[in-house]
DNA sequence: ACGATGATGAAC
DNA sequence: TTCATCATCGTA
C-alpha cells in the first residue's frame, strides 16, 4: 500500500493533519537516489488567531505560501542557520501549516532539513513526486494511544494561551 | 549555559 | 536604515 498524499489530505485543519502525518513517510529524491523516512514528530500552526504562527501578523513575503492552497511546502530560515520544513494545510486562503520536526532516526527540525538536503529552494513548491519531495501513506497505522501531545517548542513569545496549546504530536517510544 | 549567524519585521 | 528577535543546534 503506497499512496501519495495530496490536496484532500492537507485541506483540513493543521491540528488534524499534524497527528495524521505521524506514521506517514516523507520521501526525498535526489540525484543520489530515493529515501523514505517515517514521520515521528509534527507541530500544528493554525490560522491568523494563533499568536505562535507566522501567519498571525498577516501576509508577508516570507509566509505568503501559507495563505495559498494546501499541500505546498513552506520552508523558512531561522536563527541564521536552520531551515524549517512545513507543509501548508487548511482551505485555500486560510493560513495554517504543520512543521515537520522529526522522522525515524532524525530528531529536530533543523537536523531533518540538513540531512535530507532541504532548503528554501523548496519553498512554495507542491508536495509531489515532481518536486522530489513528497509524503506517502505506506500503510503504517499509528494509534491515538501511541501519540504523545505536548505544547509546541520555542513559542513562549506567543503568550500563555497559545504557548500552552497541546499541538505538538510525537510518536511514543515503544517499550521493548 | 551560551554563542553562532543572517533573515525578518517593526520601529524610527 | 537600524535593531531586537527568532517554530535551533552544537559545544561546554
Amino acid at each position: 500500500m503506497r499512496k501519495i498524499l495530496g490536496h484532500v489530505f492537507f485541506a483540513r485543519p493543521a491540528t488534524v493533519v499534524a497527528p495524521d502525518l505521524l506514521g506517514k513517510f516523507l520521501v526525498r529524491r535526489t540525484p543520489d537516489g530515493e529515501a523514505a523516512h517515517m514521520i515521528t514528530e509534527a507541530e500544528a500552526y493554525e490560522g491568523h488567531d494563533d499568536r505562535a504562527s507566522h501567519a498571525s501578523r498577516g501576509r508577508t513575503a516570507r509566509n505568503a505560501v501559507m495563505f495559498g492552497p494546501p499541500g505546498r511546502w513552506y520552508v523558512y530560515f531561522v536563527y541564521g542557520m536552520h531551515e524549517m520544513l512545513n507543509v501548508v494545510t487548511g482551505a485555500d486562503g486560510c493560513p495554517s501549516a504543520v512543521l515537520l520536526r522529526g522522522v525515524e532516526g532524525i530528531v529536530g527540525p533543523g537536523r531533518l532539513t540538513k540531512r535530507l538536503g532541504i532548503s528554501r529552494t523548496e519553498n512554495t513548491l507542491p508536495a509531489s513526486k515532481a518536486t522530489g519531495l513528497w509524503i506517502e501513506d505506506r500503510g503504517v497505522r499509528i494509534m491515538m494511544r501511541q501519540i504523545e501531545k505536548t505544547p509546541r517548542v520555542g513559542v513562549a513569545y506567543a503568550g500563555e494561551e497559545w504557548a500552552a496549546k497541546p499541538w505538538r504530536f510525537v510518536v511514543k517510544k515503544v517499550i521493548p
